[in-house]
DNA sequence: AGCAACTAGACGACTGGTCTAATAAAGGAT
DNA sequence: ATCCTTTATTAGACCAGTCGTCTAGTTGCT
């Protein structure tokens, strides 16, 4: 049926999610994943059509579900520009610094590894990198107009300012695995957004 | 003979570089590096304990060779310490931007995937980009003193912002394969040295 | 000659992704 | 209700590949 289809594809997909955050994608075996999501291992190719496949859409899905979530904070008009942009970089120092997987960045794990791999999920990461600079140029943007952040010369190139700190911050997590990266871009956020 | 036993090995490390620059670690068996190298199998456990430790060895390697050019890049006396920032920040955007396996950087290529999978590994991360901030702060530090860059408040903080910041957008060069974002953040490091 | 350093590559035990052939379920028609 | 067709789902074979081990053999230095 239909919607067993839809339940079972998504149930291995939030299962292989965890797993993958924290051995990556190569190192993962499809066994792994579907005796996790007790799914028999012969049932994985009716879902996808190849383990890159499978790739593409882990990515997609989570990207999807990202901005969802990051729409729903932004589009909050009760608080300014400016703590919407803080409370996002806030979420986003919890989420990556403490261990609970399945919080963690896809993008940051997987991009290096898996961009010079497969040329579909990839061009997933572009797709949905550029949706994320995009709604957080838009933030700037609306401070800009309500006053909570200094007007910028421009905020693409403020947005992929930020975004890049916060990357790479994130990845230097991953090396240190403790806090003061991150703490660190917070700092320097603050000092590019001019907030004391 | 002792001087074999280091070429052999420095053999393979040199010839697995590329090769993992483009595949990652996980995804890549000691099969094909050793093919390559020319090595038989057999040799490969003489050099080296595991897969591991060989991973160790590389990221020792590169990071060694790194700072020894970064020392030299920022020993030379004859220039302000502005431009040789500049020089350092423009030769990352040079190598992080073309296609030239070999140059590329060891760091973001391994970092998420391999901190996760190896703790040796990690370990090796955290001191090799704990000697290249301490490089980079250091040159800053010169920088207020000859008067060619403004006086930091933190060094150290604004070595690691910078270093954040060209980390995160060599991960989005790799998965955009344009210049653009290293672009950015050249424009962005010029912001935050404040040289126009 | 003796002893260490090094090489050769078969081998084991296992995992990888993929595919085909068999089964189960669903839907229609009589 | 029974049969037939069609689609959804699964079991497990398949083989190429994995890391790491092991023994036998070669080399070269003292």
């Amino acid at each position: 049926m239909n919607s067993d289809h839809i339940d079972v594809r998504q149930h291995i997909l939030d299962t292989a999610k965890p797993i993958i955050l924290g051995k990556g994608f190569s190192a993962v075996g499809l066994n792994e994943i579907l005796t996790a999501a007790d799914v028999p291992k012969g049932s994985f190719y009716h879902y996808f059509k190849s383990k890159e496949a499978f790739g593409e859409a882990l990515l997609e899905n989570y990207f999807s579900n990202y901005c969802g979530r990051l729409d729903s904070l932004f589009s909050t008009q009760d608080t300014t520009a400016a703590e919407r942009m803080l409370t996002y970089w806030s979420s986003w120092l919890e989420t990556q610094s403490c261990d609970d997987r399945d919080g963690q960045c896809l993008t940051v794990k997987l991009a290096a590894e898996v961009s010079d791999l497969s040329e579909a999920m990839r061009a997933t990461l572009v797709r949905g990198t550029q949706q994320l600079l995009a709604r957080i140029a838009l933030c700037l943007s609306e401070g800009a107009a309500d006053g909570s952040l200094p007007p910028f010369a421009n905020a693409e190139q403020t947005a992929l300012h930020l975004y890049e700190l916060w990357l790479g911050a994130t990845l230097l997590t991953k090396i240190r695995r403790d806090r003061s990266a991150l703490e660190s871009a917070m700092q320097s956020t603050q000092l590019i957004l001019k907030i004391n």
